[in-house]
DNA sequence: CCAATCTCAGAAGTACTGAAATGG
DNA sequence: CCCATTTCAGTATTTCTGAGATTG
């Protein structure tokens, strides 16, 4: 009867119009999907991943820091974060040095070529933005940024 | 300096108001993962997970179905199916038999406890979804979902 | 002796693939 | 012989945990 191929990518079926605007917690979940694939997919061509534009925006705003400072500053485990910046290292864009200070700590600083790369992973992240938001108008995109941004902040605050 | 206990659930220090404003796809990202938090904590409480719903609700839709055809009504692999219906099946809200047309196939039919199940589901959802949504009124609701949708479903429309 | 840092090895959850077993 | 269905075993990825080694 519905004998489907069933490739991975088959959009569920049950995600109507109607039933999604009742469930804009998968609403949410779907376009934020959107959104990762995206991004993710931009980056992967620019050898790179979320977690290094992370940690390069984090050193860029704050200046060089520890790993467990890092860690803190971009919600990156500290585990993980040494295969980031094991990446980062052989890519050349950031360096590791023992901190003199304290020798327990690695100082992680971004190279020329690592604040270079930041500003080109920019503005790939604005076209990304751009595509993303492609079907709103300037209007639009405010009202959405100010709206999501409402929910995030504002999370606890019962109206009743 | 900023020796701080590292807990995981640091909220990410690096997203400040102004940068979220500018990586939209960041900010859906979190607000779906606040939104995530919510349900996944809720469903939990009553004993369920989204795929539970997922499978019911789609059941409640369709009426009963073989585990393939559930697998692309809901978008869970035909893998991973198996062992959602075995929860299902043990807590008694589906039930699931051979069927006597094609005996390859499993027929899964939600049992009365399990219509009843999705009911109750279905106001913990319109809970969630209020919780979620409570900083914003109707109409910004309405505006949300609107917005949302249309990111969705008119992706690939340029509008240059 | 205790705390903090870096690192590694691995657990745990989820998404996905491949193939065996049964049947059409 | 080929296709469909259910199931299992195993890969791949990500987030998170625990412990060892070094240093304060």
């Amino acid at each position: 009867m519905d004998h489907g191929h069933d490739m991975p990518g088959a959009d569920d079926l049950a995600d109507t119009p109607e039933r999604l605007r009742r469930l804009p917690s998968r609403l949410l979940g779907l376009t934020a999907a959107h959104g990762e694939r995206i991004l993710s997919g931009r980056l992967a061509e620019a050898d790179a991943r979320k977690w290094h534009y992370a940690v390069l925006a984090a050193l860029e705003e704050a200046g060089p820091a520890s790993q467990a400072t890092l860690s803190r500053r971009t919600g990156i485990y500290r585990s993980d974060l040494v295969a980031v910046i094991n990446e980062l290292s052989a890519r050349g864009l950031v360096e590791r040095a023992p901190d003199p200070e304290d020798r327990r700590r690695n100082v992680v600083t971004a190279t020329a070529a690592g604040r270079e790369r930041l500003r080109r992973l920019d503005t790939l992240l604005a076209e990304v933005q751009d595509e993303l938001l492609a079907p709103l108008s300037p209007a639009e995109r405010t009202e959405l940024t100010d709206l999501l941004t409402r929910l995030l902040t504002h999370h606890g605050t019962r109206r009743e």
